[in-house]
DNA sequence: TTCCAGTTTAGAATTATTATAAACTAGAAA
DNA sequence: TTTCTAGTTTATAATAATTCTAAACTGGAA
């Protein structure tokens, strides 16, 4: 699934969002993000890919921190569930998602699948940041 | 808040769903729903609330499983957030929520107020259980 | 090359939830 | 009413996810 070697964009990346390129974080950005599709995940997931056959591990710890860092500079996007683990999506354009209450699995919906035709006006002095459409299924 | 003493209607609702009416169920539904507005809440919130002022407290296991087995038995739902903790709702009827990030508070969205003029169809074999939306807003 | 703020790390601490197993109780049947 | 038992409650232990801590490490400016 990896495509090509984009590591001086994730260094520029990185630093345009103050974030040091560091081996562990350009390592966290290959996986992520030198895909085609989009990406699920948690970060007992992604601990477990990232450290599979690695030499050199990356630690739990920087991990979440990575993942934190990396949803803050607005790479990640978080996703609603109403399990208590927090999921990530790489897919930050505005879209919404499929969730299986059996097999627990996220599906995107892209945006052009789902179309408003009224929302809300929020209370007075807030705006909107964005606005998620979880649909659960089932058997 | 308080409406009135519907221990009967409890009752019956309980055994209807097969729920012994207990004694510590019965005071968690008169705390939930011997209430005009709908309300939110967490396990954490829920306990400090049923055991305030209470001669006799009910253990934060039974909270729990109480929470649990209304939800179960469509007495409550489960509220979606980016939060590592389940939030729940008194008010089952289909509708949305805004959620602020800055209090971290929920309010509800009245189903009308939001109006989908496309919605995607399920993958085969499924079928949509429910479909909901968080807005999410700030300053 | 030096230096230091930012980063990583292992492990401890914390928080939310689930599991366990003994004691209790609602309510059917005697 | 009393007896009996499956369902329920309870304190506590166990587990799971996440955050904290503080010592060691490092990217990159000077």
């Amino acid at each position: 699934m990896i495509i090509s070697d984009n590591l001086k964009i994730y260094v520029q990346k990185l630093r345009s969002s103050n974030l040091r390129p560091t081996k562990q974080r350009l390592k966290i950005c290959q996986f992520l993000f030198d895909r085609e599709k989009t990406f699920h995940f948690t970060v007992e997931t992604l601990n477990k890919k990232i450290n599979k056959n690695g030499a050199s591990k990356v630690s739990l710890a920087t991990i979440y921190n990575t993942v934190e860092a990396f949803t803050s500079a607005g790479y990640l996007k978080e996703i609603l569930t109403s399990k208590n683990k927090s999921y990530y999506d790489t897919n930050i354009k505005s879209h919404h998602h499929f969730y299986d209450e059996g097999s627990k699995e996220l599906t995107d919906i892209h945006y052009s699948q789902i179309q408003l035709s009224k929302v809300p006006i929020p209370p007075k002095g807030k705006k909107i940041k964005n606005l998620e459409v979880v649909i659960r299924i089932q058997k």
